[in-house]
DNA sequence: CACGATTTGTACGTATGTATC
DNA sequence: AGATACATACGTACAAATCGT
C-alpha cells in the first residue's frame, strides 16, 4: 500500500454525496479537536489524495465549512479553524438523534415553547389567531394522524411562534419541528393509545383559549402541560 | 446589453468571497419565496452567466445551500428547493443584526438562559461549578472590560449552560453568544456607566449563589434579573 | 424505446496570492 | 530583496444521469 489506495469515500458513497461525506469527516475532525482552533487543515491537494476525489469536491466540502463559520481560508496560506465563538450556524448532525438526544432536544424546546405561548398571548393579531385556529382545525379534520395530522400539529406550534411577532421564535421552532419530525412520526406509529389525537386537540384548545384571552400565564402553563403530556406519551420514562 | 455583461458580484467582491456572495443571494431568493418550495433553481450554467463567474463558484455556493438542507440536487435534473421543515441548520445572516434584531434575539435568549440556570442549579457537578466560578473570577480580574471581560462574561453563561448536562443548551448558548458578541462589544464601548462591571459581577454572584444552593427558582430569577439589567444597560428603551 | 439535448458530478489546468529560503 | 515553492481561487473539459421528443 505505497500510495493512494482507492478512497474509503469515493467508492461507497452513493453518488453526488462525496462533498457532503468529506465535509462531515472534516467537521468531526474539528469537533473533537483533532484539528485544533487556529491550526490549518491539510491542503486541498492532500485531502483530495486522501479521499481519492478531485480537488473540486474537496473545495465544495470546505465551502460548506466556511459557510458554517467553522473555518476561514486565505489564498496562498491555507484553511484554518476559527474559534467556536464565531460559528455562524447551529445545526444538528442529522442521523444522530437517538433517544437521549431527543429528550435533550425536547428539554431545550420546552422553555422556548412556553415563552412562545406567553408572547403569543400578549401580542397576537387577529390574523395570527386565525392561523393558529386553522392549524387546529386541520388537525382535527385530518384523516391520517401520522402524516397530515403531524403536519398540522407542527403547523400549530409554528403558528403560535409566529404570533410572537419575533421571527427568531418562528424560525427556530420550525427548525426544531423539522428536527423532531421523524422521531415524532415513528413514536406515533408505534403508539397504541387511540386517544392521543383527542387529548392533543384538547390540550391545544386550552392553549388557544388562553392566547385568545391574552392571558400569558395561562398560555404558558397550558403549553407546559401539553409538552409534558406529549413527551410522556411519546417516550414514557 | 445583449449578453453576459460583467457580473454585479464578481467585480465588487473583495476576492475569494464570490461563492459566499452567490450563496447569500440564492438564500435570499429562496427565503422570500422568489423561488418557491419544490421549484428548481436556475441551472448552474445560467447562474454562472448571470453572476459572471465559473460554474465551479456557483457549485460551491449551491454546496453550501445543500449543507443547510435548503436545496437538493439530482444529477441530470436540477437543484430544487426543499420544504422548510427539512432544513438542517439554524443560522443568522451575519451582517443583519440591527437594533430591532438584537432585541428580538435577546428575547429568544431570555427563556433559554433562565431554563439553563434552573437546570444548572438542579444538576451541576462540582466540576461544573468550578468552571462557572472560574469564569466569574476571570471576569473580575480582567483588566480590559471590553475584550477580556466580555470573553469571561460569555464564558460564564456558557459554563452555566454546560452545567445543565444538556449539550444542546451549551451549543446553542455558545452560538447565541457569538452572534451577540459584536453587539455587546460596541454597546460596552459606547456606554458611559463606570459601574457596569461591578453590577454585572454582583448579578453573576447571585446566580452562582443560587446554583450552588441548588435552588432552581432562585437561579432562574437571578438570571432573569441579570438579563433584564444587562438588556437595559445595553439598550435602554 | 432510443437518442439527443440538458443538467449535475467530477477531474484537471491556470491564475494569483503567501510564505520561506 | 528576490526567487521559488506551494497554497487557494477560479476556469475549462469531460463523464454520467435525467428528461423530453
Amino acid at each position: 500500500m505505497t500510495r493512494g489506495e482507492t478512497s474509503p469515500i469515493a467508492l461507497l458513497t452513493p453518488k453526488g454525496a462525496a462533498a457532503e461525506e468529506i465535509a462531515r469527516h472534516l467537521m468531526m475532525l474539528i469537533g473533537n479537536g483533532t484539528i485544533a482552533v487556529g491550526n490549518k487543515l491539510p491542503t486541498e491537494q492532500t485531502l483530495s489524495r486522501q479521499f481519492g476525489v478531485s480537488r473540486t469536491v474537496v473545495r465544495e466540502a470546505i465551502s460548506r465549512l466556511k459557510s458554517d463559520g467553522l473555518v476561514q481560508s486565505r489564498q496562498g496560506s491555507g484553511v484554518s479553524v476559527v474559534p467556536a465563538s464565531l460559528r455562524k450556524s447551529f445545526k444538528l448532525q442529522d442521523a444522530a438523534l437517538d433517544r437521549r438526544q431527543v429528550i435533550a432536544l425536547l428539554e431545550l424546546r420546552q422553555p422556548l415553547e412556553m415563552a412562545s405561548a406567553r408572547l403569543a398571548a400578549a401580542r397576537h393579531t387577529a390574523k395570527d389567531l386565525r392561523k393558529i385556529v386553522d392549524a387546529q382545525q386541520r388537525m382535527q379534520s385530518s384523516l391520517d394522524w401520522s402524516d397530515e395530522g403531524l403536519q398540522a400539529d407542527l403547523d400549530f406550534h409554528h403558528a403560535v411562534a409566529k404570533a410572537t411577532g419575533n421571527h427568531f421564535y418562528a424560525d427556530f421552532m420550525a427548525f426544531l419541528g423539522g428536527a423532531l419530525r421523524a422521531t415524532i412520526l415513528t413514536a406515533r406509529s408505534e403508539s397504541k393509545n387511540p386517544n392521543i389525537k383527542a387529548i392533543t386537540l384538547q390540550e391545544h384548545a386550552k392553549i388557544i383559549e388562553a392566547i385568545k384571552a391574552r392571558d400569558a400565564d395561562a398560555a404558558g402553563h397550558a403549553m407546559l402541560l401539553h409538552l409534558q403530556g406529549a413527551s410522556f406519551r411519546m417516550a414514557p420514562p
